[in-house]
DNA sequence: TGCGCAAATGTAAACCTTTACATAAGTCGT
DNA sequence: ACGACTTATGTAAAGGTTTACATTTGCGCA
């Protein structure tokens, strides 16, 4: 579309110097800086190509409807204004933005970001733009971003939040199409793509297993977070499998995070009862559980094994690097993004959950129970 | 404005009844969600409010311009509608849309997270949203944020990623009042506010001498990235201070990531020139040698002292944990979008830099230099 | 009573698109 | 030569706001 020389990339053309619909006068080339001060409309690039704004509405999305001779005039006069289309207008007359907003509670989470990737890439092979909004779990801030969607700044909704945008309810809104990633919404039947928590959850515990262990902790429970729970619930399988009895098995509670990983292990301490190895619900949990072990003063990977799950960038450099279950973080992206685009054309009716078979990432934290 | 009871929660009204403009029938009450099938328009409330869509403009925007009880009337029809805004609209009409867009290359960046919550305090305080865009260095993506720019979606700009937007020069556009963060944009008069990089790493550098270190090494020099430079001044103020001569100091290039990081080890390993000290230019830097001496075996930090940049989270739990200095982010955050925001009503002049000092974060990274 | 002024509200244009519909100009077959 | 199509283009409405300007109303004061 750009033109090579210098030649089309001036003209003496002014916008706004016609109070009325006139024939535009002959182009006439002076070396002006093309950049106007206010952005070219689709009128200035219909008078430069004396067609109609139509004409150059349709010969921009519908090239094959207009005349080759009248495409090519408003295609120079376009390289000539550096016309872009003003998605703002565009939107408000068509309903629709071809956005999609993403929420997510903490931007800095180590699995958001190549998620994203996945979604963005999707996205923009269907021609859609991401945009990101992060809500800090902060209800005013869900609000805002509600009156975003509901002025059609966004068609889509991507929730990584594990639950609805707060003040959701209160206003009584329709949320548009939308489709949870990674963290499955609780109590709803909004379409979920993620990782296989219990399969995944069941690689690790059984990979423990068959390392020699036979007292493995489950770190990290929680009632109300439903992949937390699957998680445990694939411990809970690999266990059974190996006829563990319920009773044996050491669960403690956390919340996901480094420092309840590192509560847990105070609390055994003060339990005074060890397991041999630690699975834990996340990578955090795990960085954690091996901060408390270490400031106590065991080496690891001999006294204790850890192991994780997510696979998140730190986990390489923890000492020992940590064995644990990698989140096909693209793959979820990318899927996430088709479920939401399918979505938005023929409303899905079915509740949907497209669950992705993880791999174990097998490192150094994990090793044969010792004589302690 | 949401009334209390179930009384103003339902109306009888429905839209787009009226083919004509009409004396709206008086309200019946009846127990009907709330919620229409298209989200209210100002017309909706003004109808049922008996007055004009001037009027209802008015009393959103200038309520003291509005008799008291038509606003209360108003104020009633728009709890009852649930009506927001469109924003489309709304700035289509008004050629702003109170939206800032924050580009950044990488989302997953460990700084970009605190600082964003800076950044959008201060401009939810002034009544403006925050909007981030994902650019993975792509210029496709870059070209897609400028469009974006370019129909008046955000009225600023804050960059994230030490150049400006790709495709920029050749689309000859304007950009809107930009500010840069974090990374000073090289090679440009773009408005920065970020750490005081110098004089944090002379901070590190001296503590390093302070310790009485003699031979310390700087990791990750660049000749592009500002910051970074800046870094190296601060190192060279040091040493110069501490009279140590130029030749005595090892320097190694590096892009500011942990390979890189790795890297540069190998390298002093090959040239078998050891400092007894690493001073890094970030703490990716850090990470990267820290594990590269400990991949070689040594213990740290009684072989090696190493401090680095920036405080990222993981700094805490490396063993040892990082001593290094902590970018102020959140202030960062506030700062770079009260000056976006004042520039945005009074375009400045001349050039600005704010530099914000940093603090020492002492952990256990660093050590008097023994006897290997 | 009537005039001037302030306060409250309404009317209509403008922001920039897209698109249904109308119009105009060919083309083709009979 | 003429009606029936097809193709290319133009006209104007609609999308939901904000706001300059016009109009109406009410009030105080001479």
């Amino acid at each position: 579309m750009r033109t090579s020389g210098g030649f089309w990339g001036t003209a003496s053309f002014r916008r706004r110097d016609f109070a009325f619909r006139v024939r535009p006068i002959p182009l006439q080339w002076q070396s002006v800086p093309v950049s106007t001060q206010t952005p070219a409309t689709i009128e200035d690039v219909a008078r430069l190509a004396e067609v109609s704004i139509a004409t150059v509405s349709r010969a921009i999305h519908n090239p094959e409807k207009v005349a080759k001779s009248t495409r090519q005039r408003v295609n120079q006069a376009i390289a000539i204004t550096g016309y872009t289309t003003n998605a703002m207008a565009r939107s408000l007359r068509m309903g629709r933005s071809n956005m999609i907003l993403v929420l997510a509670p903490d931007i800095g989470d180590p699995n958001f970001s190549s998620i994203l990737i996945g979604l963005e890439n999707e996205a923009r092979a269907h021609g859609y733009g991401v945009l990101i909004g992060h809500t800090q779990n902060d209800p005013e801030r869900g609000l805002e971003y509600l009156k975003f969607l509901n002025s059609n700044q966004a068609d889509g909704l991507l929730l990584f939040t594990g639950h609805e945008p707060f003040g959701h309810q209160e206003m009584t809104q329709r949320l548009p199409p939308t489709v949870a990633v990674f963290e499955p919404v609780f109590g709803s039947r909004i379409p979920y793509v993620g990782v296989d928590d219990t399969a995944g959850a069941r690689k690790a515990a059984e990979y423990l297993l068959a390392s020699g262990h036979r007292s493995i902790a489950f770190i990290g429970d929680s009632k109300t977070r439903l992949g937390h729970l699957r998680r445990r619930k694939g411990y809970d399988l690999a266990l059974d499998a190996a006829r563990i009895a319920p009773a044996q098995r050491l669960v403690v509670d956390g919340e996901g995070t480094i420092e309840s990983g590192r509560l847990a292990v105070e609390q055994l301490f003060m339990r005074d009862t060890l397991p041999t190895a630690f699975m834990c619900v996340n990578d955090a949990t795990a960085i954690g559980v091996m901060n408390g072990l270490a400031a106590r003063g065991y080496d690891l990977p001999r006294d204790f094994s850890v192991i994780g799950f997510d696979d998140v960038p730190q986990a390489t450099y923890m000492t020992p690097a940590l064995t644990t279950v990698r989140q096909p973080r693209s793959a979820i992206g990318r899927q996430a993004m088709a479920l939401l685009l399918e979505n938005l054309t023929q409303p899905l009716t079915e509740q949907r959950e497209v669950l992705i078979m993880p791999d174990l990432v097998v490192r150094g934290s994990v090793t044969m129970p010792g004589k302690r």
